[in-house]
Parts: structure tokens; C-alpha cells; sequence
DNA sequence: CGGCGACGATAACATGGGTTGCATGGATGG
DNA sequence: CCATCCATGCAACCCATGTTATCGTCGCCG
């Protein structure tokens, strides 16, 4: 079950037996399933249980009073949505699936059991929060600096990884169960011009996209056109921990 | 001493007199002072203490290969640089004086002993970096959705709240120590359109930029051009708390 | 089976913001 | 007291990206 959640925090330390069944006890208390494009919470809520992404995509997101949308996250299998957030009194942005999602809801007191028990655990949880907040200020570099190009070629390469350090990349592959509408509200850009720019990053070979797969036939050729740099993951070892094609 | 950071943490939660003193006595253990555009540590570095902004203006910052940089945050006095980072081999990102600042070094036992020791300084403390988190996301938003107009007048806005809520505005004004060069790096605007943003800003009575004074006529209707909504701050009480002109 | 809505692709045109270049003025320092 | 530097201000031109619109395909549902 919690499967993806082990692997993620074992990037940062190994962890024993007793502490992976403490986490999968954790994730089974209670699951949720939900269809695409559904509000895991919004915004003005108070916070209640944690919520952990066992299965498919979604994301943070803001949206202004005018109806313009920024997806400020994507959180994938093994992300914790709302890890630390119950001591606010209310959520300031929403969380919404992208893709049919399977969600853990952690009651409160299961976390704090886990951050006073097991230490490891504890500085683990504490390191995803050090990486989620290093993706956010490395999201804002994007928007700010990177041109379209750049731009897309950075969030593909960011996805590719985190998804592979969870074990859910085979070979060049992973899935990208997500619209180019919603890649704009990521990046920022127009949808037209995600396509156009799509367009260009497969007319360069940098990429293949068909259906919902995603292919990167050479990850150092595309880092270099987003002026990628893998430091602000903090993945543990370099290379690929896991792969779908391994037995 | 430690003033800044006891008002903002007081925003959360009262503290008490021995709260206080752990903190005054935390940050006097040991202090710098910078001169204007020096770093108090870049990527790369290995954490090592913790450092609290005591008085002036810093930032967060991430530069690209080519020269291109993106300040992720200011750094205001009463902010903590490093918080929690620690447990991080290397540092993804750097940290900048704006103007003179004098900086805190806090050992990281001091921090620990803190934490461990004093639960609501150690709440107060998460709740700051669950408000850091929501500003960065706001910043997201910021760079992805809204207009050069917009995006300048929500930065003020940001801006002037965050020190009156830690005393450092009197009626309309604060400080504003840093240049629109900066200002064109925090907003991923040019040096050229920062000026011509400010200028309509200006004309439009929305704001009052002298020398290095920031006057804010109107804080409504600038919020109002902004779209901004003070809601991710998460500040205790609504009103200004502190106030330099009041005795 | 047929129609409808979502998604991707593409074209024509509009515009916000970038770039370059230069002028002005206030501070700082020799 | 002049030279220099840095920051602001401003104009002309250009390009990256947004906008609007159209079309084809696919999958789903009635």
C-alpha cells in the first residue's frame, strides 16, 4: 500500500522493518478513491485528516478570483498532500486530482505517533518537506526565468525523475496521465502555446509523447535545454532506484 | 534582540516570558553584520548554524548557468534563512543580504534544544514554515498568472504586511531598501518594465515611491488591482499589530 | 448507430513585455 | 570640486507568447 511513500523516504535513509510496517499500518486505516478532476480539499477548509497519494496524479493548486488557475504542485504516488498543515486553521490553496486517484486518509494522531516514535521516519518525513519546498522555489525560477521551451523541458525532466525514484519510470518511459491544459496552468502558458512548444521539443527529438505515455530518448540532452540541475530533488543515490522493467 | 521573530511568532501563538528569553537567548550567542549584497551562504554549501535576519532586508535566490537569477524570497527581519535545512547535505539554493543586515547565528543545538524544549516556540516555528511554504506558492501564482501590473502591486502588498506585522511600517509607510533591478529579479520582469509598472502604479495613486519609502495610500484598492488576498499569510489577528509610530 | 464533448493540432492576428540605447540626477570618493 | 557610478526614467523597435477560431479524431453515452 504504502509502497511509494517507502520508497520516496528511503532516497533520504534506509528504513527498518518495524518502521515500513508502521507506515503501511498507517496508510490502510482509511482509503478513498476518486474519479479525475476531483477536490481532495479546497481552500478555506480546516485541515483534517493527512492525506497521502497512493495511486494516480494530482495537484496544488491556486485559483484567482477571476477564474485564471496556477497549479502551483504535482503530487504523485508516494506525496503527502497535507503533511503538517492541521495545526493551521484553514487550507490557503486546493488540492485536485488530475487522474483517477487512490488516497490513504492518515488520521491526525496516526502522523504524530509516527513523528514521536520512529525516528527515522521523523527525519524522513521531515527531509520530503525540505525537497516539497526546494520543487516550489525551484517552480518559481522556472516561471520566472525560463522561456517556454525551457520551461517545459524542466517540468518534464523533474517529473521524470521523481516518478523513476519511486519506482515509475520503465526504461525511458513514464505515464504523463495529464492535458496540455493542465500543463499550461503549470507552466503558466497559453495552451496553444504548450502545444506549439511540445511541437517543437519532439521536432527537436527531446521527447515522445503519444497517448498518455512520455518517452525521453536522451534525459542529458533535454536537462541541458532546461538548464536542469537534479541538486534541489535531494535524491539519495544517483541513478535509477527502482524501474518497472527490473523483475 | 530577538524582537522581529517574538512578534511574528506572537501572530500565532502568545508566548511566554520564558518563551521570550529562549529566544533572546538564542540569538545572542552569536552575531554578523553584512554589508549590502554579500551571501550568507550559497548553494552548495553544507548547512551548518541556523541564521535569523535580526535587521535589513535579504533574499532567496537561484541562479541559472547563464547569469540569469530569480530572487524566490525576501528575507525580512524577525525571518529565520535556514531553518530546519540541517539535515541536508548541501544547501539548493542561496541566500543574499538586499541591504546591511545583521544576522543571528543560532548553533544548531540552540535550535534543538528549542524545539525540543519550549512546544510552543516549536509550534510557532512550524506554523512560520508553513507560512513560507504558502508565500512560495503564492509566488508560484504570482510569476504564472497575473500580469506585470498585478504581480508588482501584490509583491507591496506582501511586502507592507509582513513588516507591519512585525512593527516595521509607520501609517501608510515602510521601507523598501532594494532597487528596481531587484524587484525585476524577484518578479521575472525586466529592469525596464519594473519601472514602467511603477510608474503606471504611481499614476495611478495606488502607490508612493520616494527614495527607499514605500506609501501605500490606499491598501484596498492597491489589494483590490492585485488580486490579493491576505488569507495565505495566516496572520493571528486582522489590523496592524504593531505600528512604529505608536508609542 | 449517431451525436456530442474533450482533446490535440494549427493558422492568423494581437499585444505585453523584452531589448537596446541614451539622458538625467543624486551620491560617493579621490 | 570634479569624475564616476549607480539608479531611475524614457523612447523606439521587436519578438515571444496570448487570443481567437477552425478542424479532425477519439471515446462515450444516449
Amino acid at each position: 500500500m504504502a509502497t511509494y511513500l517507502i520508497r520516496k523516504l528511503e532516497q533520504f535513509t534506509a528504513l527498518s522493518r518495524d518502521d515500513k510496517e508502521a507506515l503501511e499500518r498507517a496508510a490502510s486505516v482509511r482509503q478513498r478513491r476518486l474519479g479525475s478532476r476531483e477536490d481532495i480539499f479546497r481552500e478555506g477548509d480546516a485541515p483534517g485528516r493527512v492525506n497521502l497519494i497512493l495511486d494516480g496524479w494530482a495537484c496544488r493548486y491556486k485559483m484567482l478570483e477571476d477564474g485564471r488557475r496556477q497549479i502551483a504542485a504535482f503530487l504523485l504516488p508516494g506525496d503527502l498532500c497535507d503533511l503538517r498543515m492541521f495545526i493551521l486553521r484553514q487550507m490557503d490553496h486546493s488540492v485536485g486530482t488530475l487522474s483517477p486517484v487512490t488516497v490513504a486518509e492518515i488520521p491526525k494522531d496516526a502522523v504524530i505517533d509516527l513523528t514521536d516514535n520512529y525516528p527515522r521516519i521523523s527525519r524522513a518525513l521531515w527531509w520530503t518537506s525540505l525537497v516539497e519546498e526546494a520543487i516550489q522555489r525551484e517552480w518559481t525560477t522556472n516561471l520566472g526565468q525560463r522561456d517556454a521551451l525551457e520551461r517545459m523541458a524542466h517540468l518534464l525532466c523533474e517529473v521524470f525523475l521523481r516518478l523513476r525514484a519511486v519506482g515509475l519510470t520503465a526504461g525511458l518511459s513514464c505515464e504523463l496521465p495529464i492535458t496540455q491544459a493542465e500543463l499550461a496552468d503549470a507552466t503558466g502558458l497559453s495552451t496553444v502555446h504548450v502545444n506549439r512548444t511540445i511541437q517543437e521539443l519532439r521536432a527537436r527529438g527531446l521527447v515522445i509523447l503519444r497517448g498518455k505515455t512520455l518517452s525521453i530518448p536522451d534525459l542529458d540532452a533535454l536537462q541541458d535545454v532546461a538548464l536542469f540541475s537534479a541538486n534541489y530533488l535531494h535524491l539519495g543515490r544517483v541513478g535509477r532506484e527502482y524501474d518497472a522493467n527490473d523483475v
